[in-house]
RNA sequence: GCGGGUGUGGCGAAACCGGUAUACGCGCUAGGUUUAGGUCCUAGUGGGGCAACCCGUGGAGGUUCGAGUCCUCUCACCCGCACCA
């Protein structure tokens, strides 16, 4: 007796069958993106649903790493089963390839940082290709290529236009590691994201954008967010951190000058006990000239200068400050109060100056204390009056006490009030304050885009104009930082020509923050190789806003709110229609091993090449979507991957089994009296609709998956019981495991692909999505539980559409249950059509 | 301190609308096939009990015929923010 002709090598081995079916796919440019604006003719836009699907792009280190291919085989599913149900789908790649590890690198070992980073990108782009991803190769792009980045100063000469972009000098953070300034999103509790180097404050002059302009409209077009994380839009709010209050304009005791403040309690002006300055205050100088306290304020101011941020963050610090000698008048009562400089007033924050009011604020408490100042109670809370004494700030609701035309009314209203009475008077009006700093965007470092602006003795700064773009990086001998930018080193290239009058001028010499390169590439991708213009409005109106937006959420106050910003922009600047960049963003959980994030010191990593080549990249992409919900931190088992192997083989094993032939329909319902048939077909159109649902709408991969192994494991235990014999439930195996091989494609292309081919088809890559058969979703009978007094006492298979009544008789009459209720009173009978009956006795 | 989140078997987790708690996977136990071992197949696997049964979703209350799910309080852990006037 000779063995059965198989359809498939006894072993799935998955070397070869990977890169046979990545040819294919790169020979038919599967999944090559279009429309695309290009020179000449853009291509025409599509009637049919369009899909963008994107990740965040890749630092390109040399090597990828679990969360990478967390986060592009999540997208990849998305995009492949949007493509199979019939949308036009853009899922690009590219490189956010300026920044400091290339730099770095550079200075270790002299070798250009260009070249660095091409041969990383070559490196990250092999490996994405080995895990199948279903890019769209042609439009790839790279933020340090001078083909993008010219684009990129073309947006910030628009940004200078509208006046979006200026210089100017501030207490800016430094870092002294990077030897550069750093924005105020870039440091993590005073110390630099990248390097954990605690930060200095230097005054510079700097460029910087307004996105502060743009902190109202941030805010309200959240509204139009609502498939974002909540934990990312708390994070952004609080980051932009609206508060509503007055500015409350102060008389210098001499009358020689006014000095506003903001506060958010203009209910509590006749509690001021003191006035502060910060120590950065520009009046402060004026107000002690030749005073005795000149010397003290000083030092005091010089003191705080040296300070590290994170010295004068620190909110459990003792309140140290300086008497100035000076007052100021109270606009409500006219009274003199004291000024004081003290470094915990900032400057960059109203208007760097504060009227102190101890009774019903924590921190003007605690100074009040330290440096024996008044204290008056103008709130009382319930129980107390004007005199009862306080241990501490009251910032609670209350009466108003001592408060001239405020006294009775409460609290809450008295803010509105005292903003009216300052309004009326000319002394002050409702405001609204934000703790969004704008965002400090030049970098003294050598890898980035020049920022294209000539500096003239004349005509100051200039735009270089757009003719003249890209202002390419200039050749220097020395990539090291040296408190100030590598390109001031190459002379070349700072001495140009003013373009306004011509006469001799230098260029600048600072680089944009790479979160510059990275506010705007999902719009590049629209027209990668356009020439005349970063992008095409039509093609990217088509396109934007990104349907679905994947990434980790340690960007949620970085990228996605400069990318907000931008996009708000340029929609302002008419240059696009979008107002939001990503409709619906999800954030992938952090991988972990031994209970810590995959560090190379930590010595924890594990490469996913290597288990490409172990386990293959199916096994892998399946692994880090099985492992648990994608949203939540996961701990890396090797022991997992190898389940994810072996439901690959049990698989292959399946369908090697089958006979050879073409693929099946699905069998009509009415013909389908088989039961095991009808058990497999049924179990089949579930796993379609449990698939679907969970990866369009639920983000649900390790369930989806999970669907599918009860479908393979029901079509195995079919075969190993021999229960699949008759005809038609042959075909019902076949038609299951062709349904398992097609839902399972998009988590493991290569193995599916290969597989269907085996039965029959061809190009799974571009097959309808399933859609699954209403008729075998439902269900004859049903189990039913049966309870009494809430307690599972039973179950029984009853038709679907059985009445209640049937159901109580049906229920009353199980032996189990009649024993239960002999003899004692039912006093509620709860029916639950389809799904259980309990009967409440007595 | 403020804000957000998470607690379910030995482990990762499922239960989407208040209705069979623990699907799927890992691990473990036993048996079988092959056998040098692994692979593979079958059965079992929340706790207690001989059993009928009882108990079980961090803890304590509550609502309900019925609670992992809703409400109140509480504990633990994680994340974000934190002198922002």
């Amino acid at each position: 007796m000779s063995a059965p002709a198989r359809i498939l090598p006894e072993r799935y081995d998955p070397a070869p069958v990977e890169s046979k079916w990545q040819g294919v796919w790169e020979g038919a440019g599967a999944f090559a993106a279009a429309p695309l604006a290009s020179d000449g003719a853009s291509e025409p836009l599509p009637e049919r649903p369009k899909a963008y699907v994107l990740e965040m792009l890749p630092y390109p280190s040399g090597d990828i790493h679990m969360g990478h291919v967390k986060n592009y085989t999540m997208g990849d599913v998305v995009a492949h089963q949007r493509r199979r149900s019939g949308a036009a789908v853009f899922h690009p790649m590219g490189y956010d390839s300026f920044g400091l590890p290339a730099e770095n690198a550079a200075i270790r070992t002299g070798e250009p940082p260009a070249t660095v980073t091409a041969r990383n990108i070559a490196s990250i782009r092999e490996q994405m290709k080995s895990l199948g991803f279903a890019i769209a190769w042609n439009t790839e792009i790279s933020t340090s290529d001078p083909e993008y980045y010219r684009w990129t100063q073309w947006l910030f000469l628009r940004f200078f236009e509208r006046g979006l972009a200026e210089r100017r000098e501030a207490a800016v953070n430094w870092c002294p590691k990077d030897q550069t300034v750093l924005a105020n999103e870039q440091v993590i509790d005073g110390h630099c994201e990248r390097c954990g180097t605690p930060v200095e404050l230097r005054q510079l002059t700097q460029w910087f954008l307004r996105i502060t302009d743009y902190a109202q409209a941030l805010l309200d077009d959240m509204s139009e967010l609502v498939d974002w994380p909540e934990r990312v839009l708390t994070m952004q709010r609080n980051w932009i951190g609206r508060s509503e209050g007055a500015r409350v304009v102060f008389r210098l005791d001499d009358g020689s000058q006014e000095i506003p403040v903001f506060t958010t309690r203009p209910d509590t002006l006749f509690g001021a006990t003191f006035f502060i300055l910060a120590p950065e205050h520009p009046l402060l100088g004026h107000l002690v000239e030749g005073r005795p306290e000149e010397a003290a304020v000083r030092e005091y101011a010089a003191a705080a200068a040296r300070a590290s941020a994170a010295d004068r963050g620190d909110a459990d610090r003792p309140k140290t400050g300086v008497f100035t000698g000076r007052h100021v008048v109270n606009p409500v009562n006219g009274e003199q109060i004291p000024v004081w400089v003290a470094d915990y007033v900032l400057m960059d924050y109203g208007t760097g100056a504060i009227m102190a009011v101890p009774a019903h604020d924590a921190r003007d408490f605690a100074f009040a204390q330290a440096h024996g100042l008044p204290v008056r109670r103008v709130i009382a809370g319930e129980g107390d009056d004007a005199g009862t004494p306080l241990e501490e700030a009251y910032t609670g609701p209350g009466t108003m006490v001592s408060s001239g035309f405020l006294d009775g009314l409460r609290s809450g209203e008295a803010i509105g009030a005292a903003a009216a009475w300052l309004s009326e008077n000319g002394l002050g009006e409702a405001t609204v304050g934000y703790r969004l700093r704008d965002w400090l965007i030049s970098r003294q470092r050598y890898w980035g885009a020049p920022i294209p602006i000539v500096h003239c003795p004349e005509h100051g700064p200039v735009a270089v104009p757009d003719d003249q773009l890209p202002v390419l990086l200039p050749e220097v001998d020395d990539y090291a930082p040296k408190g100030r930018s590598p390109l001031a080193s190459a002379e070349d290239f700072v001495r140009t020509t003013c373009p306004v009058c011509g006469g001799p001028a230098e260029r600048e010499t600072d680089t944009m923050d790479t979160f510059v390169d990275s506010s705007w590439y999902f719009l590049r991708y629209t027209a990668p190789h356009l020439t005349t213009a970063p992008f095409d409005r039509e093609t990217a109106d088509y396109w934007l806003p990104v349907d679905q937006y994947i990434g980790g959420v340690e960007h949620a106050v970085l990228h996605l709110l400069y990318a907000r910003f931008f996009t708000k922009v340029l929609h302002d600047a008419g240059l696009l229609s979008a107002r939001e960049p990503f409709a619906r963003l999800f954030t992938q959980g952090m991988i972990y091993r031994d209970g810590a994030k995959m560090s190379k010191s930590k010595g924890n990593v594990v490469a996913p090449d290597e288990i490409v080549s172990r386990y293959g990249a199916d096994t892998l992409r399946l692994y880090v979507l099985f492992m648990g919900p994608a949203a939540d931190d996961m701990e890396w088992s090797d022991r997992g991957v190898e389940g994810q192997r072996r439901f690959i083989d049990r698989l292959w094993r399946l369908v090697g089994g089958l006979e050879p032939g073409a693929p099946v329909a699905r069998p009509e319902r009415d013909a389908t009296d088989d039961p095991v048939a009808l058990e497999l077909v049924q179990k089949a159109e579930a796993t379609i609709a449990k698939v679907t649902e969970d990866i369009s709408e639920r983000f649900s991969f390790h369930t989806a998956i999970s669907a599918v192994q009860e479908l393979v494991n029901l079509g195995t235990k079919c075969v190993s019981e021999g229960t699949a014999e008759s005809p038609a439930a042959r075909e019902a195996l076949r038609y299951a495991s062709q349904t398992a091989v097609s839902l399972l494609f998009p988590f493991a292309p290569h193995v599916t692909s290969e597989l269907w081919e085996a039965l029959g088809g061809e190009d799974l890559w571009r097959a309808p999505w399933p859609v699954a058969d209403p008729a075998f979703l439902e269900r004859e009978s049903v189990t039913v539980v049966v309870q009494v007094n809430g307690k599972l006492r039973e179950r029984m298979d009853v038709p679907v559409g059985t009445a209640d009544a049937q159901m109580l008789a049906l229920a009353r009459a199980l032996p189990k249950v009649a024993g239960e209720i002999e003899g004692r009173a039912v006093v509620r009978e709860v029916v639950v059509p389809g799904r259980l009956v309990n009967l409440v006795v007595k």
